[in-house]
DNA sequence: CATTTCACCTGGTGGC
DNA sequence: TGCCACCAGGTGAAAT
């Protein structure tokens, strides 16, 4: 389900509910091997730290912990010693919950809290990861990309130059660019002008430059709208975005164009369907 | 190397 | 109602 909006309005919601709580017991589902890290060391690395702050980096959420309850430095003051890195793949949920909450089918984590909520982690799909690192051990983590909403014009150039896939391929790779999806694909795509199939590294710099602005906007007024729920996908609490009913493109083949009534097209581009206006964008 | 295709999963939808 | 084909917000390994 989810992309950068998506991502960004859960981390943030999961920030401003757990700041400051310390994990009390960590469950998993033996079924949801292979996560990152084996379950055992995850649950055992987990247990006993505070959450000090919770961020998105591409469409990863990343929790940044304390060291364990009962070390020196296990303060809320303590600067992060270790992460939980969450990616909730195409159907992953993250959600604060009470501990009675009706435990949803597909639940593959439970952490219980010392405020008494728990963190759980849904997945039907299983295409999600969960990681847990030391930073004693190992560097924070980084999106491998550029984030769209802090990169530069000239760098967002940069990352097309010389490519011969499709742009729309291009915004999907996350080594690229980090945290642009399906649906932010097509929309951006959409409001550039630019059909999905030219070739990245033939863009003009005014294309570039309109598209990167574009992608920002879109990103921007989905994440004030609390990301798209397409089918299934709700934030921290449970609660469904809106950004769905302001798409232009996205899944709306065969309606007509917002803009000039043309009808919205379909076709295959990098294997994803692909929307876009057969008037609008050239 | 760059690029494309496919496998990984479950569930929902729409046609017959 | 059932069965089946097809589709889905993502990614990385394998193939080209």
């Amino acid at each position: 389900m989810p992309e950068l909006p998506e991502v960004e309005t859960i981390a943030r919601g999961v920030h401003e509910r757990l700041r400051g709580d310390r994990i009390v017991e960590a469950w998993f589902s033996r079924r949801r091997e292979p996560f990152k890290t084996p379950l055992a060391r995850q649950a055992k690395g987990l247990e006993g730290r505070a959450i000090l702050a919770v961020h998105r980096t591409g469409k990863h959420i990343v929790c940044e912990l304390s060291p364990a309850d009962g070390s020196p430095m296990a303060g809320l003051q303590a600067k992060p010693s270790a992460q939980w890195i969450v990616h909730l793949g195409m159907t992953g949920r993250l959600l604060v919950t009470t501990p009675d909450a009706p435990v949803a089918p597909h639940t593959h984590a439970r952490l219980s809290l010392t405020s008494g909520r728990e963190l759980r982690f849904v997945d039907p799909r299983r295409f999600g990861r969960l990681e847990f690192r030391e930073l004693s051990l190992r560097a924070g983590f980084r999106a491998p990309g550029a984030d769209p909403m802090e990169v530069t014009a000239a760098e967002f150039a940069r990352l097309f130059r010389g490519r011969k896939l499709a742009i729309k391929a291009a915004l999907l790779n996350q080594k690229l660019l980090s945290g642009v999806g399906n649906i932010y694909a097509d929309e951006s795509l959409f409001r550039a002008g630019i059909r999905p199939r030219r070739q990245s590294g033939r863009l003009t710099r005014a294309e570039l430059e309109a598209l990167l602005l574009a992608l920002r906007e879109v990103l921007e007024h989905a994440i004030r709208l609390g990301g798209s729920s397409v089918s299934d996908y709700v934030d921290a609490d449970g609660v469904r975005g809106f950004f769905q009913l302001e798409h232009c493109v996205y899944q709306r083949t065969g309606l007509p164009c917002r803009h000039c009534k043309a009808l919205i097209r379909r076709i295959l581009v990098a294997g994803r369907g692909t929307h876009y206006c057969p008037r609008c964008q050239r």
